[in-house]
RNA sequence: GCGCCCGUAGCUCAGUAGGAUAGAGCACCAGAUUCCUAAUCUGGGGGCCACAGGUUCGAAUCCUGUCGGGCGCACCA
């Protein structure tokens, strides 16, 4: 239980305490009444709008409602004293012991502190990267590939039971051309002079390893074959090649996903018919013919009747089509029976990662969950926006010709996996962002990466000097949990560890919404306030962590430093990062 | 033409379920070090939260419209 679900259960004693002396009315929604911290420390430790919002259905005046609501807080154990303020707020100030006992609770639960039980253990579909198998990841898969990551460990931490999935799309015409391609780079492999790469296969050099173990597997014998017959063999082979490639991509990120899913083998297992067969069942199918696309007309528009989903009753803006022309199902068609497969493998919870440029897709693949589920199964999709690769605050130009980056791979090799990481979890999803790969090195407060793995190594720092100061003597978290915690009355000392008691509400809070870039605000403002404290140090000796000659002060502030430091690994525990014990 | 995302300090961005006087970094100005790592810290100036309405005790946040930017718009993935 962290300090704020305690309070809230002290206001939701004290307002059912209400009901039942007939203040407030049976039927008043007690839910919109919270605790937060307020902005301003002058407030207090904590505030509740109970009084307002709940101020119409008891017929009393804000501040006259809250009087009676504040008695009733006061019976608390937490509760220090209450004060109304403003338009109606209840102001609380808790006692000293209560921050006491929460430093002892995160020495106690070392870094699985701050998770929570909101998930109850439900089932999560986290979907992310799914890059096509046509070659390595590049710059463009990075962001959404750590978001996806960061946030399945996020919901982890908040009690959802998470899976981290890979849909490969290895069935459409992308993964015949990359076969036709590796066809190529198997002659290659047999001595033939293939000459240049025609125009539509894909030239890149990774696939030479494909064709010579096509060689390897099979000599000469595919020459002999027709495209019928040795397509389907050196596609497989291609994409098993590029998705060990991809797979070797993602572990240099620290990213492991639980789950493959291959379009093919949904396709093959007879998925996306039954899709057709539930949706034709609800009476979502029928033939019609679609308006051309306003805009821009393609050039090969023609009228056509085709099979359509009534994507428009689960609001979509137009039905979709499920077939192509040619007959085969259209990429729509088969990753609805993924998420099909999905639901049936019991996640009532999806979540999808994609880029911004998929924007238009959102809406369809959420009527298709909506319809294909009954309703049962909910999709949320996170779009990530464009990151700019900028060296010295100039783009860095996308080229292989230049030899500069274009793989994910290139961009961990050169400021390692934590900074990239870190890095990409410092924005909103949906922000556009630049990552300047000078600026991310660098060592300064405007790093955030830097200055949060700085706070972590300066509590080992200090922790030393500590062991240093009084010999012999046990600091570890055990032993300084243990400590007389009542010195700790310096105001930077409550600040932070008012500070650090927020940390279970802001895993809670960023999990809901389903954005963990809020972590590395909260991470960079920790950093921030336990730099500060250090800083007084400098000023006056008495201030300072370790003060030679008061071990128990001293131990008391271990207490405080193991705390922070225990915080901060357990949000870049989160990320995927690790903490640092020294920098250099 | 339609849909989605976005518009907050000079710049890059936060803003916790609708809460109190809107925050941080950079840049700018003024300071702090015989010292637990100055790789840091303290203070200051800087805002019509794009604009106009609406909802309510209360709006940067929710709704509608306008303007501006990005992305996307059968049979590609």
């Amino acid at each position: 239980m962290s300090v704020f679900k305690e309070l809230l259960d002290d206001l939701s004693g004290a307002l059912s305490g209400l009901v039942a002396d007939g203040v407030l009315p049976a039927e008043a929604d007690l839910t919109r009444a919270g605790i937060e911290p307020p902005r301003d420390p002058s407030h207090g430790d904590a505030a509740t709008n109970a009084a307002m919002v709940l101020s119409k259905p008891a017929g009393m005046k804000p501040r006259d409602l809250a009087e009676k609501i504040a008695d009733k807080l006061l019976a608390s154990p937490r509760i220090a004293s209450v004060d109304i303020a403003g338009p109606g707020f209840i102001n609380l100030r808790l006692k000293d012991s209560v921050w006491q006992d929460e430093m002892r609770t995160i020495l106690k639960a070392g870094t699985a502190y701050g998770g929570t039980d909101i998930g109850k253990g439900q089932k999560v579909n986290v979907e992310y990267v799914s890059a096509n198998p046509t070659g390595p990841l590049h710059i463009g898969h990075a962001r959404g590939t750590v978001i996806g990551d960061a946030l399945a460990s996020l919901l982890a931490k908040a009690g959802f039971d998470v899976a981290r999935e890979y849909y490969i799309n290895d069935a459409g015409t992308q993964v015949d051309t990359l076969g036709r391609s590796s066809y190529l780079r198997y002659r290659e492999a047999l001595g033939e002079d293939i000459g240049e790469i025609p125009e539509g296969l894909y030239p890149g050099e990774y696939l030479k390893a494909v064709g010579e173990a096509l060689k390897q597997e099979h000599g000469d014998k595919l020459l002999a074959l027709s495209e019928e017959e040795w397509l389907p063999i050196t596609r497989k082979a291609a994409i098993d090649g590029m998705m060990d490639l991809i797979k070797a991509d993602l572990a240099a990120l620290g990213v492991h996903h639980d789950v493959f899913t291959s379009e093919r083998a949904l396709v093959e297992a007879g998925k996306v018919d039954e899709v057709l067969t539930v949706l034709e069942g609800r009476e979502l199918i029928y033939t019609g013919v679609l308006e051309p696309p306003k805009g821009k007309k393609p050039e090969d528009w023609e009228p056509r009747p085709q099979r359509l989903f009534k994507a428009t009753q689960y609001g979509d803006d137009v039905d979709r089509p499920l077939k192509k022309s040619d007959g085969s199902w259209t990429y729509f068609a088969s990753d609805i029976a993924n998420h099909l497969d999905k639901y049936q493998r019991g996640f009532t919870q999806q979540i999808d990662i994609w880029g911004a440029d998929h924007g238009g897709y959102v809406k369809r693949m959420k009527a298709a969950v909506k319809a294909v589920t009954a309703e049962k199964a909910d999709l949320d999709v996170k779009l990530c926006q464009i990151v700019r690769l900028m060296d010295k605050g100039e783009p860095v130009k996308m080229s292989k010709r230049s030899g500069s980056f274009v793989t994910l791979r290139d961009l961990v090799d050169a400021v390692g996996k934590d900074v990239v990481r870190f890095f990409l979890l410092t924005r909103k999803n949906d922000a556009q962002m630049d990552f300047d790969l000078t600026a991310v090195t660098e060592q300064s407060r405007d790093n955030p990466v830097f200055y949060v793995h700085y706070a972590h190594a300066r509590c080992h720092s200090v922790m030393k000097m500590a062991v240093e100061a009084f010999p012999g003597v046990d600091f570890s978290d055990q032993a300084v949990a243990g400590a007389d915690l009542s010195v700790l009355s310096e105001e930077g000392e409550l600040a932070l560890m008012r500070l650090l008691a927020e940390w279970p509400r802001t895993v809670e809070a960023a999990a809901l919404s389903h954005e963990p870039h809020r972590l590395a605000y909260y991470l960079y403002d920790l950093a921030a306030s336990f730099h500060a404290l250090w800083t007084k140090g400098r000023e006056d000796t008495l201030l300072r962590f370790v003060v030679p000659g008061d071990e128990s002060r001293t131990m008391a502030r271990m207490a405080l430093v193991g705390a922070v430091r225990t915080v901060i690994a357990s949000g870049l525990d989160v990320f995927g990062v690790e903490p640092r014990a020294e920098l250099h």
